[in-house]
DNA sequence: TAGAGCCTGGACAACGTTGTCAGATGCGGG
DNA sequence: CCCGCATCTGACAACGTTGTCCAGGCTCTA
């Protein structure tokens, strides 16, 4: 007993010590200070009626002396919804990611909700220690730009009522919502672009095929090409380079090879900036035509023609969505496609140079 | 008694329904079917020492059974600490900060915390509801961009704990960490580079001085002008715009006006592009100078000469800074303030053309 | 073989909040 | 003057986890 005594004497001892710095007031604290129950403070902490005009205010006082901030995560063991979604993307330095990620920022905020965010790195483990990480915080959706292509540690989550949105590119082994735009078509419409203005030897410089956009686009790319019944050289396509210094050998390989080609279709946005690098080095005009829109595109001489996608609108469609499962008026999983725009500025309509 | 026995099962219906949707597993769940203490199904999901190689694989196995994954809000309840961190920015689809938060991000990650953010969109009560938000969550820390220019309200924060950091703009009547570019010297350099050039009337277009690197960046404009013994007109400031039209209208008129500027000191990036983009369709060349560093600045005709901040040396230096305090390794509040650069590249070097 | 000491497992309280329900208070009418 | 009713307040359990502490079974030694 003596004993015992001594124990809790020792523990709350090191408690208020702590408590200068670290310990923050709980309801509680405001109750004992304001003389209240518990539950009125409660009550006033969330604006809920049956509670005086004196009581409310000598509890407000109570709240503001001691600087009081309610604990959410009390709140979210009681209420089970946390008010937070998650995102996973693939690099937030990357300009594409941005945008998109704040258009998703800004329909939860409308939704009352907060943002947690975190880059895959384009690494499946990543993406998948991220996803879990964010269930274990019990996020209520996930928007999700895969990295990996085996999404079925998921189902688990789904199943309990995460709700969950892919972006940019199709979840693997699973049935879940998708967002998407269309690399296929705005692929073989950038292509087919070329091909109007005269060109035969294009090149084409995307990321790895196992990532989907890149192979639907590579995908375009065939098909333009074969819609026009021009056979493709396996030296016009270089698969899976996406660091600067890769990107450059290749399309210096593509630009000086027996049969070079005349035009490059650059699958994605850091391709095409190091692509217009290449190009502006070298002497003779080649054509190009980028995946992505890039800034000051249209400055430059001459400026780069694009096949735009609106990465903006794919994070305010997907986070539509996610919220459209949370309130259960969404069952089925769907899978949306947005279009892209060819935007024309110079670089993809100049003749083939030879 | 049989009313509230009645009630209980329509309670206890009404949740079995529901559990099929959204009920998760707990540690008691898996405890059950595992045939062990609820405590050993928490040694097991943390590792802990102190259960057997058979034990641990029955509880495994329920685990995976069962789909279980930890709940993290019962855990931060317990623990009082939520290994996440908060971040506060203007616009994550600024180019600016894109990298700056990927910065953070991989510091939080390798102290094993994630990054919940947002975006104030410079409006101070933005800020401050982001910011008690986050609070009310118990981040452990807190890096901000601020948009507000007082910050009193974090003060009981800050005693309870969190562990807070300001980037790119000092705080506002309180006494905390701060991580900043030089924009007095970035600035006053840059105009100081036109002035070497032989330009004598130069205009500066930024945003409201309420903004502390706006202000600084001012100051260093007219430090140089001083310095050089050239008095400015009030014709050559434009304060306070930053959408594109308006920055627009700013520079055409600096252009055109009774004694136009030749060179255009341009206060940030988005200010920055749209200087480019008037100058280019101007017929007479302009010197620029811009503040932040823009992608394909080097691409342009001529290139855009900038005074470069290290986006992501900002976040990585806020950021390790805040888990310092978080080690307590840190005490007093201190200003950091690092270097910029200027980057020559052609638009800066252009003589007055007059 | 008994006792000391170690290892494993489990019962229980606590974290801070909210939902439930019952008690207290005040008011008007019979 | 008392009762019923409406309004306001507070006690208590529960959410799912972790820390503390104790019990029981084992091994090892004297």
């Amino acid at each position: 007993m003596d004993y015992r005594t001594g124990q809790r004497i020792v523990a709350e001892t090191a408690r208020r010590t702590e408590s200068r710095y670290g310990n923050r007031p709980t309801m509680k604290d405001v109750a004992a200070r304001a003389g209240v129950g518990l539950k009125t403070v409660s009550r006033v902490v969330n604006g809920e009626p049956g509670v005086t005009p004196d009581t409310e205010r000598r509890v407000q006082e109570a709240i503001d002396a001691l600087g009081f901030r309610r604990n959410d995560s009390a709140r979210v063991l009681r209420k089970g919804r946390t008010a937070s979604i998650g995102l996973v993307l693939e690099d937030l330095a990357d300009p594409f990611y941005g945008p998109l990620s704040r258009a998703v920022e800004e329909v939860a905020r409308a939704h009352g909700a907060l943002l947690i965010n975190g880059s895959s790195a384009e690494d499946p483990d990543r993406e998948q220690e991220l996803v879990l990480a964010l269930c274990a915080r019990r996020v209520d959706g996930l928007v999700i730009i895969p990295a990996g292509d085996d999404h079925r540690y998921l189902e688990p989550e789904i199943k309990a009522g995460v709700a969950t949105v892919f972006v940019d590119r199709p979840a693997g082994q699973i049935d879940a919502d998708v967002v998407l735009s269309d690399s296929f078509g705005g692929a073989r419409d950038g292509v087919a672009h070329l091909i109007a203005h005269g060109h035969r030897r294009i090149g084409f410089i995307g990321d790895m095929p196992r990532i989907h956009t890149s192979a639907e686009r590579l995908r375009g790319y065939r098909a333009a090409m074969e819609d026009a019944g021009i056979p493709v050289e396996d030296a016009w396509m270089s698969l899976g380079v996406t660091d600067p210094q890769r990107v450059r050998k290749a399309a210096e390989d593509m630009l000086s090879g027996p049969s070079p080609v005349t035009a490059i279709f650059a699958g994605n946005n850091r391709v095409t900036v190091t692509a217009v690098r290449v190009i502006a080095e070298g002497s003779r005009p080649v054509a190009l035509v980028g995946f992505d829109d890039i800034e000051l595109a249209d400055l430059l001489q001459p400026g780069v023609t694009v096949v735009a996608q609106d990465a903006a609108q794919l994070g305010r469609t997907a986070a539509e969505r996610l919220f459209r499962q949370l309130d259960g008026s969404l069952v089925l999983p769907e899978r949306i496609e947005l279009p892209t725009r060819l935007i024309t500025r110079g670089s993809g309509e100049l003749p083939p140079s030879d």
